[in-house]
DNA sequence: TTGTAGGCGTTATCAC
DNA sequence: GTGATAACGCCTACAA
């Protein structure tokens, strides 16, 4: 049974044309259309045209859901970041993206708000897709979801972090090391007093490892590590409280590291309020380097994390390993990237 | 041929359990459990209570290729975006794959660079993955995608814009409007020689709408519009040199549009540079109410596109017509969106 | 260089 | 309420 494009009327399908529609267009074998879209140098130039044409006066799109069911390895690579719109994930979900389409991979994202448990879902609903491979952003994961990555035989990259001699393709940076050199910075500037303010979000656990970094360079000087909690939940709310607690008070902290710009916009929001003079009167250095952090007054001294590096490099490590790509041996080896310290006006 | 764990050895499998090992386990057809997936109330408590026990034995995932190809209707929803790292989209994405995620979809994201033509190229991606809806941003596109988009039969929602009597679904808000609403703003202060700065992206199509609602406001008035089309690629560059372009000259403006908060920021800038007083000297009004408007000295009066709403009505809206839910006709009149005027300091 | 047979894991269809 | 069977559209394996 045939319908007016002479393809054979399916009783389920989706209307589109197959492969099978090209083939008989052409008048070859469907596995010489798949040749033809896979490896176009083991056809022959006049089958070729034959099939080029027949492709274009269907509209052929090839099924990549069947194309993935047979070969069981769909072109999908899976990424959760804890926060899609954050200023700072934002660069490396886009670097990613970008060089992945250009090899004919597409990107299933998702955002775990920086809950491991909401990270674990989305690797588990990731896994329902066969992906070519998958993007976890930290070295924190929940004991379900090391299993599931561990068991799912495909590349997993980790950025956002590094760590040595952990399973997964590293492509990160040591957050411990951002702390030493934020305190170290402040330290050589001539800074004693200098806080360090945690992230208002609990699950933000690399901001942890910062202030690890922070504590340890204070304790190699003698000096006692001060660290300030908010109890706000909005990262503005909680700058501001940070600045207000740490200056008002007869012995006022001379320097403060926060755990990322967003919590310093809110603070020098409140410092100019109050005519607070940074750095004169209280030095601030940052972490994210956002597109707000030059902007503010006084610009802000910060912490500049390769966002866009760290999507390029993952792609082409993972493309790498799945054989797309051969990279140079520069690039295999770029595991560990580092941060750079923008000096700005506020420290 | 058994393997150890009693499943059946496949020769090209991906070495995951199936539905059928599944079924083997709890003693039941695989199209029961399949049914224990997708319809519970169908299974008996006896069965379904054996058929979660053997799933949570094998840890078995469902193979979403497999059942995207049986269904011909993947649970996927294609996006694309111009620009996954601009402040301005992320909010959107992010509301939309939030609430997608909770029914089950996923989001394949990819994007378009302000390009049509790149846009047709991500749509085309998208369709080869049988997506069960998919999302562009604005009304504009190259000839094949509006074919390519007619021609899928799944619903197609576009946001960002609204143009009433279009084919896809929108969520949105019309450019134009703000165009006319910011040039109103300045009007009904009194001001006078109010000039507007074109984005220095050109594929920016929707900037454009924006302006010819400036230029219409302009001309019921009897005034002449004044356009500026700076020549940099980079926003804040261009924001400078447009700043500088209007004020610094015999007949100064009084007051600027610009097509959106990058540009502003350059301007402001400059401004600080120059001592050029906002709104004194020249009144500022932006678009899209980034996360530094409000943080800018001056703080910058801006319009305020509905960024999540759009996210979150959109997905509701794709739901609804996939027969997922059934949301409120409130809901379902809800294309038409509006943007508010947050009045800072600027003007 | 090209073609044939059969499987990938699930769901639609129909039968019990 | 449950199950057998046949698609879904492509790709791997093997043959010619």
């Amino acid at each position: 049974m045939r319908d007016q494009n002479g393809n054979s009327r399916k009783r389920r399908g989706s209307g589109r044309a197959t492969i099978h529609d090209v083939a008989r267009l052409a008048e070859v074998g469907s596995i010489t259309v798949s040749r033809f879209l896979k490896q176009p140098d083991l056809v022959s130039a006049e089958l070729s045209l034959r099939i080029a044409k027949a492709i274009a006066a269907l509209h052929y799109v090839p099924n990549m859901v069947a194309g993935g069911l047979a070969s069981t390895r769909g072109r999908v690579i899976g990424m959760v970041i804890p926060n899609i719109s954050g200023p700072i994930f934002a660069n490396t979900i886009q670097s990613f993206s970008d060089v992945l389409s250009q090899h004919g991979y597409q990107l299933l994202l998702a955002s775990s708000y920086f809950s491991i448990e909401q990270e674990e879902n989305a690797v588990r609903a990731f896994l329902g897709w066969s992906p070519a491979a998958l993007v976890v952003t930290g070295q924190y994961h929940t004991k379900a979801t090391e299993q599931l990555l561990a068991t799912a035989s495909i590349p997993v990259v980790e950025t956002w972090d590094y760590q040595p001699r952990r399973k997964p393709i590293q492509v990160g940076f040591s957050h411990y090391e951002v702390g030493q050199q934020a305190a170290r910075y402040l330290y050589d500037k001539g800074y004693r007093r200098i806080a360090f303010v945690q992230n208002s979000i609990a699950g933000d656990i690399s901001a942890l490892d910062r202030r690890d970094g922070y504590v340890a360079v204070m304790q190699e000087h003698r000096l006692k590590p001060w660290i300030f909690i908010p109890n706000e939940a909005a990262p503005f709310e909680s700058g501001k409280q940070a600045i207000d607690a740490l200056t008002m008070r007869k012995h006022p902290a001379e320097a403060i590291i926060f755990a990322n710009d967003n919590l310093v916009a809110g603070a020098i929001l409140a410092g100019q309020r109050t005519n607070l003079r940074m750095p004169e009167h209280c030095a601030i250095v940052g972490f994210g380097d956002y597109a707000m952090s030059s902007l503010l007054l006084p610009s802000l001294t910060t912490i500049r994390p390769p966002a866009k590096e760290m999507g390029e490099i993952a792609t082409l490590r993972i493309l790498e390993t799945l054989g797309e790509i051969s990279v140079e041996k520069k690039v295999r080896r770029l595991n560990r990237l580092t941060c750079e310290l923008i000096q700005r006006e506020s420290a």
